[in-house]
DNA sequence: CTTAAGTAAATGCAGTTGCATCTACATGGG
DNA sequence: CCCATGTAGATGCAACTGCATTTACTTAAG
């Protein structure tokens, strides 16, 4: 076994270090407008995109990379918000359907401005645009492994 | 207020996905070799590079960045298992000098080797040392804003 | 010396996460 | 139909985190 070499390690702190840094601003961003939490925003986010056929929690689990009973909870403080709404399905007595409220909408729409200003902020200052392009295409490298 | 352009979404998306998966293949290497979580690592070095003299909790806190009290507890847990040793400040009746137990040392040492494999599988496998490089630098850019 | 303001670290409490398990329903084989 | 196995989702419990506050000490000013 041969140990990373330097440009390896370089990549993973900076990875980490900066996913900290931007999650917290994006949160804190949130928090300032008494807005909820980012992971709401990826919900909600998934759910309106699913429309009126509404999305099945076990879907959602997929798409947002929750562990099971993590999206559960998730559903159930956004539930109990009045963000969205459960209906049962046809043809399979266990299931759900996910679909979001008006409210939720509005919620979803709300937060979006306060986070897009973060990230452009934080990107779009401090890398070029083919740059950005660059990063994204080598992190997209990294995601498939 | 503008919105952010496509890569910079790109760049948000690619990045919180590929951190969590990273993490999680990191925490869960360690969890099937019995070993303490990343957060236990990344204080044992900083407490080990700090050598004889210690670290104060403090400081700890800034290299980690972490929140004060979630270094208290950090701190708090790793002691409870023994690998560290809290000493008293000459000149400042409130502080406190963090130094490693022999244990420490070595729980630290037998956690490299788990943590090391999962980076080296998972990004040299999928970039080039050139492509590592690149990422490297456009990461660094990112977390000075 | 006394008091006010500041800093190091700990902690009570509520909310969140991880793990394992459980409940409810579905599906395929006998 | 009955049972074994599988899948969707919920949940009890312990550990962890965030927030606000507290405790203990230090420092500077009068």
């Amino acid at each position: 076994m041969t140990y990373p070499n330097p440009p390896t390690i370089a990549v993973w702190t900076s990875l980490v270090s900066v996913n900290r840094v931007l999650l917290e601003e994006v949160e804190n961003a949130l928090k300032e407008e008494s807005l909820p939490p980012l992971s709401w925003y990826d919900a909600l986010l998934e759910i309106e995109k699913a429309g009126e056929s509404g999305i099945r929690p076990y879907e959602l689990k997929e798409r947002l990379l929750l562990p099971q009973y993590g999206t559960s909870r998730l559903l159930e403080r956004i539930a109990k918000a009045g963000l969205l709404n459960r209906g049962d399905v046809e043809d399979d007595g266990r299931g759900q359907v996910i679909t979001l409220t008006p409210k939720g909408r509005d919620i979803r729409q709300a937060m979006w401005p306060v986070y897009a200003a973060v990230l452009t902020q934080s990107i779009e200052q401090n890398l070029s645009q083919t740059e950005a392009v660059e990063l994204a295409r080598l992190l997209e490298k990294l995601r498939h492994s």
